[in-house]
DNA sequence: ACCTGAACACCGTTCAAGT
DNA sequence: ACCTGAACACCGTTCAAGT
């Protein structure tokens, strides 16, 4: 409803694309250009075709379907955007302080992406190694094993979702944005004090769904909670012995 | 790729619609019947056309876009589901589980719209119920105003993002989905104890990314982590006087 | 073998024409 | 005023034809 397409109506010709000049490797990089450009919503492949100066169809030679390339770029963009970034500093609250941001930052970067990112698994290395971290992390913390298998799952849901939650609030219109966000700072304040007494006295403290302080909070919490079963795990440990 | 379309084509001369027939309500009754047969996919201008025997396009007489549509849908539901069955038990941890429970459950219910519902502000009476109730847990549990806004948003946020990522899951074709959780039961088993030696020891234990524990265990962490923060405020007061 | 072009079955949306 | 029909500008995908 807001951006402009691009024309490319005054064709000629039309270049035949030289052959084997088309890869899996170079599609993926134009797939990345427009993904960072125009969003997921702007990859099409029309607008590969025009990216690559070659025709959509041709792309069905290298990849079976969109599918195929959407998960083969979301592994490329996570390897590049913390690929090697994850090294532990020794402390595991910092360590998962870490892993939350990284994942945060890199589902905002690309906030087309976000739900794909978030629900569907890659198995590929990166994924792999992001497990192990938080696994080591999670030992480290002083839970056993059940606990934490369990905790970086639960752990991992939560930051994964609400990242994915937070890039799709960045993907709306910036009508249906401002409207959301005004409700918050104008019609909660108007609320009846009989019937809502609690968001009444509080309206002026509610915090806006996309509020940036929210993520680092629940990462806090979710802190606190692991250190909590460390310490009950502790306790067990000595009881039975 | 999977799901077949019920053919129409038998058309004869089509019978007109009745003038005034058509309303937001009749609609909204159509579209709901179809969300929750087909799912939100299944939900588009031609699929209402038929279920309404009237033309697609007069739906545009009564709707904006189809955003609008969506988005009174999605009230509707909300109402429909859990309008009013959030009545305290008095038990602020038990109260809290109560709606976790019920959002989780009604966006498994409608997997297509879960991303919108998590993230989109209606502000209309179920909502403001919703909060509404989650603050009068939060102060009961022993929370100030400052730390009950902020529990309230960011536990909220936990339930819905998880839920509406739960959700999508749901969505999944089932091939991408089986190849997803296969994943977790096949390779991460192979990996080298090396490299990965957290995972190896780890691998029996593992969870899949949909596993029914991981929400209510979720949830639990989050009243522990509520608890401490209630402790610590109360410790704090204490101090001060 | 690789790239192209035309075609197909869908979308949401607009607008002039019927009743 | 309300409903219809044809048309438009998009999608992803298939397949026979060019080179």
């Amino acid at each position: 409803m807001a951006a402009a397409k691009s024309a490319q109506s005054e064709a000629g010709p039309r270049k035949r694309r030289p052959r084997d000049s088309l890869s899996r490797a170079v599609i993926l990089a134009a797939a990345e250009q427009i993904a960072l450009r125009d969003g997921l919503e702007g990859l099409t492949f029309g607008a590969l075709g025009t990216e690559l100066q070659a025709h959509s169809t041709s792309i069905y030679r290298h990849f079976r379907d969109k599918d195929e390339l959407v998960l083969e770029l979301i592994d490329a963009l996570r390897a590049k955007s913390y690929g090697d970034q994850l090294v532990s500093t020794g402390d595991w609250r910092e360590d998962l302080r870490l892993i939350a941001t990284a994942i945060h930052e890199h589902y905002l970067r690309y906030p087309g992406f976000a739900q794909q990112m978030a629900a569907r698994t890659t198995r590929r290395p990166t994924e792999f190694h992001n497990v192990e971290f938080a696994l080591d992390a999670m030992r480290r913390a002083g839970l056993e094993d059940e606990d934490a298998t369990l905790c970086v799952r639960v752990f991992g849901n939560h930051v994964r979702a609400v990242s994915a939650m937070e890039a799709s609030l960045r993907m709306l219109d910036d009508e249906a944005r401002t409207m959301d966000e005004l409700a918050w700072t104008v019609e909660y304040r108007q609320l009846s004090a009989e019937e809502f007494p609690n968001i009444s006295r509080t309206s002026d403290k509610l915090l806006t769904v996309g509020d940036p302080r929210l993520f680092s909070e629940g990462v806090e919490m979710f802190l606190d909670s692991i250190e909590l079963r460390a310490k009950r795990a502790k306790a067990a440990r000595r009881k039975r012995s």
